[in-house]
DNA sequence: GGAACAAGATTGTGGAACAATCAATGCCAT
DNA sequence: ATGGCATTGATTGTTCCACAATCTTGTTCC
């Protein structure tokens, strides 16, 4: 058996993800980022994070990659790459290819889910159920991560395995950070999981687009209540 | 003025291609796949792409990332990448994606459409049409990405021009290269702008559905007559 | 023929050095 | 003062090198 060093997750996921050196620096920033350490504009210099994480500026660099195509960073020539912000305008157009995506995920998982997939959705949504209500927000990011990666395991989608995770949703959680979010999150999810298990694609579809449109309702209050 | 090098068009695409040195391999691979000089499953040696293309092994790592992303190669930890090969089911996969996205696409600009972007459509049409008859499948890929690149520009979505070019149709075009598929999508791609010049989202999105699949059945039948 | 071993090829990684570019600072002239 | 301008420092872009880690291939021995 391979030894899975530190914080990584059993299960190893097929997907875009840097392996080795690269990859501290990569899960480092997301856990910055859920935690709230670092914020969106905020600017990030290769020289001090290849000696905070202790690896050479290629690591650096090569993280910065993936976190550009996970959309957690912009990346523009000779300017120290920053935490990508989202005017509200953009975080609708986000919200509009997350639907999209969500869709189709949503619909391939209720086409291939079989039996043998239940033991995985229904652990999955437990662990949001212990994570929803009072915990902290890492853990609720890990436990929707855990959630989306069972629905795109099941649905066996390739290429939406691999696009998937590309979708700008770190930068909305990071940005709208409201415990309202979470509540709307599992009452959905258990919602589009139900579709699935029932294998009834059209209603996983209906569930998904109403999720993201719950979403769309909550983000849309907490920018309008701001005067 | 800077000094554009080479191949490079004219308009600035501000989507994520790599610049600089990792330009060049990346421009150069693509090149090379769409002229049918790279075969998938191919495999590209890091030292052997620096010296052809006079650049250090950084920015040839760097360039394959990006072509990771889009799609065109395979890259696995301690293996020398490989140009993407699909075997059908993921063809089919790839298509669903990108069906989700096409449509997406086409409702976007549907609902941007203005008549300042007449021209720009037009323009993308005519070079369409002068390569589609029996000119280079290289112009013909241009002509193609053009096209697309109206169709984003004309929605406005940011994340949607972030992500379109992710999915990979650059395989689908290399490892199909049937003349076939040419004349379908130039009439596909009329009636998506026809849709689009009407500002009808909905005929747009449904003109999108049917390109797709008119792609998916030339593919069925090129593979199914085989023996 | 098959398994164990050895040699070679290729990638993974860090580091140094320098060029290129950008951002901030201070200076000067008006 | 203030607007423009040169200088300076900080940061990224790029190549080259060295070596470790890993995979691939070929060979030998049983």
């Amino acid at each position: 058996m391979t030894t899975d060093p530190g914080s990584s997750p059993a299960l190893h996921w097929p997907g875009p993800e840097p392996a080795g050196a690269a990859r501290r620096v990569y899960l480092g920033i997301l856990q910055d980022l859920e935690g709230g350490r670092m914020v969106p504009g905020q600017r990030l210099i290769e020289t001090d994070l290849a000696a905070r994480f202790e690896v050479g500026r290629n690591a650096v660099r090569e993280a910065m990659q993936h976190l550009a195509v996970r959309g957690v960073v912009d990346l523009s020539p000779n300017r120290s790459p920053a935490i990508r912000r989202l005017d509200l305008a953009e975080t609708f157009e986000v919200l509009d290819v997350a639907e999209a995506m969500t869709r189709l995920v949503a619909r391939a998982a209720a086409k291939g889910f079989g039996d043998e997939h239940g033991a995985l959705l229904s652990a999955a949504l437990d662990e949001l159920g212990e994570a929803a209500p009072g915990g902290e927000a890492a853990a609720f990011s890990r436990a929707r991560r855990g959630f989306y990666r069972a629905l795109l395991l099941i649905g066996g989608n390739r290429e939406l395995q691999r696009l998937f995770p590309a979708i700008g949703i770190h930068i909305i959680h990071a940005q709208y950070p409201s415990p309202r979010l979470r509540g709307i999150r599992l009452a959905d999810y258990q919602a589009i999981a139900r579709a699935i298990v029932a294998r009834d694609a059209d209603a996983a579809e209906r569930a998904a687009t109403g999720h993201v449109d719950n979403v769309r309702a909550v983000i849309r209050e907490l920018t309008t209540v701001h005067p």
